[in-house]
Order: C-alpha cells, then sequence, then structure tokens
RNA sequence: GGAGAGAUGGCCGAGUGGUCGAAGGCGCUCCCCUGCUAAGGGAGUAUAGGCUCAAAAGGCUUAUCGAGGGUUCGAAUCCCUCUCUCUCCGCCA
C-alpha cells in the first residue's frame, strides 16, 4: 500500500512513476473521493466534538444535581445527524481504502523501464552451460525412464499439475530442502522458522495477495452451522445487516500459503520492534499452493509449473537504509546455493512491467535447463520497501524513539521442485542416469548417481 | 465436541454508565541529591488520523480498553454476535 500522504502532496509524481508499470492511476476517482473524504471528515469530527462536549455538560451538571432537560433538547437531532455523517464517512474511507489497495508499488529509479519481460535486463551469469555429446533429455523422461517420477498416478490422486515422486528422487528433493536451509542458517544468518501452511485473509492482505489477487489462492471455506432454523439465532441475526454478515464470512476463511512469504513476513505484523533487532532474517521450507488460474496451457508438461511445490524461503525485515543493501545480500544468497550446487544460471533485473504487484525491485535468479536451451526463473527477490510494512502496521522503534515502518524483502531461496529439475536435466548421462551433486551427496547417504532399478 | 473463566498501555493490574487515554505499581528516559555503590526525590513515558501553519514548532480536534454491532445525551463499564486465551472433561497425531 502507498502512502496516502504521498497521493495527496505528489499525485502526479506517483501516477507518473505507476504509468512505467503499466498501471493507469484511476486520478478523477481518486480526487473527488479525496474531497468528499476530506468534508465529510470534517463535519463528522465537528459533530463528535459537540457531542462530547455536551456529554461532558449533562455530567457535570448531573453531578451537581441540576436540572438537563433543556440541555438535552439541545442535542435533540444531533445524534441523526452524526450518525449520518458517520456513516457516509465511512463509505467514502471505505472506498478510498479499496483503490488504495489496488494500486502496485513504485518502481524504484535503477529498475529499468519496459513494456514487457523482453526489456528485463541481465545483470550477470555464473557458469557455463554443459556441452552434451547426446541428444538431451527433458526432466519428465529422465525421471520416467527412472522409475522415479509418475504423472498419470498424480492425476489420478489429484488432478492436472501435480506430481508424485518416488525413492531415491523423492529422497533428493528431501536433500535439497535440507541442504538449502543448512545453508542458510548456517551460513547466511537466517533463523529457521517452521510457519503455518493455512493463513487468514488479513495476513494475505499483509504481503500484498488479497484482495487483487484471491482468484490465484486455494481457499478454505470454515465451516459453520447455518443457524437460520434456530429460531433463536435467527431472531439475532436480523439485528445485523446481512451485508456485514456476509463480509465476516468471508473474513473467516483460510488459504493456503502460495510462499512462506505470507507466514515469515507477517510474523512482524501489527508489531513495533526494538531498533535493535533489525534485520530480522527468516527462512521456512514450505509447500506453496497456487491456483495457476489464467496460465492454461503454460508450462503444462512436467513440474515447473504445479498447484504444490516446495520452496526455501528467505525473509528480511530491515531498517529502511538498509533495505537495497539487504536486496544484493539475499539475492546472493540464493545464488551461493546454485553455485554449490554447480547449476550454471543467470540474474535478471526485472523491468517497470514485469514486476509483482509488492515490489519496488526484483532480481530474477534464471537457471539454465538445457532441454527447454533456455534459463527459466527458479527465484524472484524482491525488495517492498515500506509497501508490506504499511498494509501489515510492521514498524519498529527508530533512533528517535518514534515508530516507524519497515522495510520487507522476501526471495526464494531456493524453489525446490524447479531446483530438482535443473539437476535432472543439468547433471544427466547418456545411459539415463543422474549423478548427484557434491554437495547433496551426504544428504543421500553418500549416493552419487540415480540410476534405473533392475525390474524383478 | 461438552462445562466454566477470561481478554485494559512495554509488562503487572484497578476501574460495572459521566470531566477516563484510562488509578496504582514495575520497567524505561531525563533531572536533582548522594565520595563510589545502594537507597531517595522530581518530571516524563500509547498509537493512528483530521484541521490549522509556507515548513518546523505549536494549537484545535477525532478515533482506539480483543473485533464487530446495539442501547444511551454519554460506554472500558450494559446488551448481542464473533475471535482468541486459560482450566476441566471427552477425543486425537
Amino acid at each position: 500500500m502507498l502512502d496516502i500522504q504521498l497521493l495527496r502532496t505528489d499525485l502526479e509524481n506517483v501516477v507518473r512513476l505507476l504509468a512505467k508499470r503499466g498501471y493507469t492511476f484511476p486520478v478523477t476517482e481518486f480526487n473527488s473521493l479525496e474531497a468528499e473524504r476530506k468534508t465529510l471528515q470534517t463535519r463528522t469530527q465537528e459533530l463528535q466534538a459537540r457531542r462530547n462536549a455536551i456529554s461532558r455538560q449533562i455530567g457535570n451538571a448531573k453531578s451537581k444535581g441540576e436540572d438537563v432537560t433543556a440541555i438535552l433538547a439541545e442535542v435533540d437531532n444531533l445524534g441523526d445527524d452524526l450518525r449520518q455523517a458517520e456513516a457516509r464517512l465511512e463509505q467514502t474511507q471505505a472506498a478510498l481504502q479499496h483503490i488504495l489497495l489496488q494500486i502496485p508499488n513504485l518502481p524504484h529509479t535503477s529498475v529499468p523501464e519496459g513494456a514487457s519481460e523482453a526489456d528485463n535486463r541481465e545483470v550477470r551469469r555464473w557458469g557455463t552451460p554443459r556441452a552434451f555429446e547426446f541428444e538431451v533429455s527433458d526432466h519428465v523422461s529422465i525421471g520416467e525412464n527412472l522409475g522415479l517420477l509418475d504423472f498419470p498416478t498424480a492425476t489420478k490422486l489429484s488432478g492436472a499439475r501435480f506430481s508424485l515422486m518416488t525413492g531415491g528422487l523423492a529422497r533428493l528433493h528431501r536433500a535439497l530442502a535440507q541442504f538449502m536451509l543448512d545453508t542458510h542458517t548456517r551460513e547466511h544468518g537466517y533463523t529457521e522458522a517452521y510457519v503455518p501452511y493455512l493463513v487468514n485473509a488479513e495476513s494475505l492482505r499483509g504481503t500484498g495477495q488479497l484482495p487483487k489477487f484471491k482468484e490465484d489462492l486455494f481457499e478454505i471455506p470454515r465451516r459453520r452451522v447455518n443457524s437460520a432454523d434456530s429460531p433463536l439465532q435467527a431472531e439475532s441475526d436480523q439485528s445485523q445487516s446481512s451485508g456485514n454478515s456476509q463480509h465476516r464470512l468471508d473474513d473467516d476463511n483460510l488459504y493456503l500459503i502460495p510462499t512462506a512469504e505470507v507466514p515469515l513476513s507477517n510474523i512482524v505484523r501489527d508489531k513495533i520492534v526494538a531498533c535493535e533487532s533489525l534485520p530480522i532474517k527468516l527462512t521456512a521450507h514450505t509447500p506453496c499452493f497456487r491456483s495457476e488460474a489464467g496460465s492454461y496451457g503454460k508450462d503444462t508438461r512436467g513440474m515447473i509449473r504445479q498447484h504444490q511445490f516446495d520452496k526455501v524461503e528467505l525473509v528480511q525485515l530491515v531498517h529502511p537504509q538498509a533495505s537495497y543493501e539487504a536486496l544484493e545480500a539475499l539475492t546472493g544468497h540464493a545464488e551461493k546455493i546454485l553455485q554449490k550446487l554447480e547449476l550454471p544460471y543467470r540474474v535478471m533485473a526485472l523491468c517497470t512491467a514485469d514486476m509483482g504487484f509488492a515490489a519496488t525491485k526484483t532480481y530474477d535468479i534464471e537457471v539454465w535447463l538445457p532441454a527447454q536451451n533456455t534459463y527459466r526463473e527458479i527465484s524472484s527477490c524482491s525488495n517492498c520497501e515500506a509497501f508490506q510494512a504499511r498494509r501489515m502496521q510492521a514498524r519498529f522503534r527508530n533512533e528517535k524513539g518514534k515508530p516507524e515502518l519497515l522495510h520487507s524483502l522476501n526471495g526464494s531461496g531456493l524453489a525446490v521442485g524447479r531446483t530438482l529439475v535443473a539437476i535432472l536435466e543439468n547433471f544427466q548421462d547418456i545411459e539415463g542416469g543422474v549423478s548427484i551433486p557434491k554437495v547433496l551427496q551426504p544428504y543421500m547417504g553418500g549416493l552419487d548417481r540415480l540410476v534405473r532399478r533392475m525390474e524383478k
């Protein structure tokens, strides 16, 4: 969420910056709502002040045993006026809030301007793609030929975009997650966390998935007893507006996390942490769930795009002055994993058009996939500045002792499934085996190669 | 799932309709006193808004006592709904 003060004082600049990322700010609507808000708020507060003053007067008079009927007559119609003003103000503020929650973050000055992902800028490359002396297979063929990857059965169990791994492949998957966690906790100073995989709407609003990207999420409705058949309940239900109770019902639902960024970042929601406790660096290995609505036909083969995938997430909550430095460091932490695994990759600075909703600046890390003969995203590292912190009311006590919004960053370190894909494809051999990167071998009980087991 | 008890500031805790953003204590900050230490005295110490001001300072003002709604001129206090926490019973990895 952007600072509404900024919209009031420097709207022109905000509109210009948002246009860079292809977002058209509803200027007229905002201005008229804002003007309305101002009038209504002033009037409401005046009425409230009057009510408070008169009530105080009544209290005074009563304590002295004086007659208050004269004063009471004075407030006769104040109540209605006030109620009306309050209701209209609330409506206007809700409308403003609605607009505010839909506005993406402003791009940082260092972000390349662009119209599509084609305008992303390569920052650096690491490693050299291996030259194969045979025709490479993709991870699906490799995994299936090993007898360790089974999409038809996964489809039987759940449907499209799920996968089933067994044996050495399942273990390799687990080894990867362990290896990543160990590296980040032991070498990069992150604290490991175990987090809920189901979160409430408030948390998702905090990190920016709600309200705008609801259709990307898996929603778990809370079972509620229908109280309509209980006459006692039904009666009390009528006292509430139906719109309100509907709203509450929605808000009560839980959602499967699309990324551990949500639970990790929301740890500081509604908190004011001590300045000395920054930076807070957290990592967690979790499954992630995405409905992938709107990606029909994209990456339908294999485990690149799944409804459920594992990821080791990195989150940092930092002092505002340190956030861009932290973004470089965090990206480096994710890169380190690929380096240790000896997987070639490149780092892309996303252009204004390709960045996520909450980010001011994002680096994507793309790993080399021989079968696709291209680099594919395996991590996305973003600085959100105060955008999420403002939604979450996540603050720290600054040097002057005043609460100030902190900056939040997140990045994958890394997507486990895609890393597995990269290993299968980059380390395949001519016999259909896959050698296991050195750093993973201790996690595999010393195993150095996946091979097809002889059928008995 | 059943029965009960709760939710107040950084923490503890008082407050059952009026001047309460909230007593008292602890903690913290500053000042005073005291060779040092210990003890003592004083002052301060929530957050988010709005209006005003060129800005800062300041001034005026609103909201917030788990959340939402209601009653009332007036709600931390009364009523309703929900959420969460704790205790006991049952069930369970």
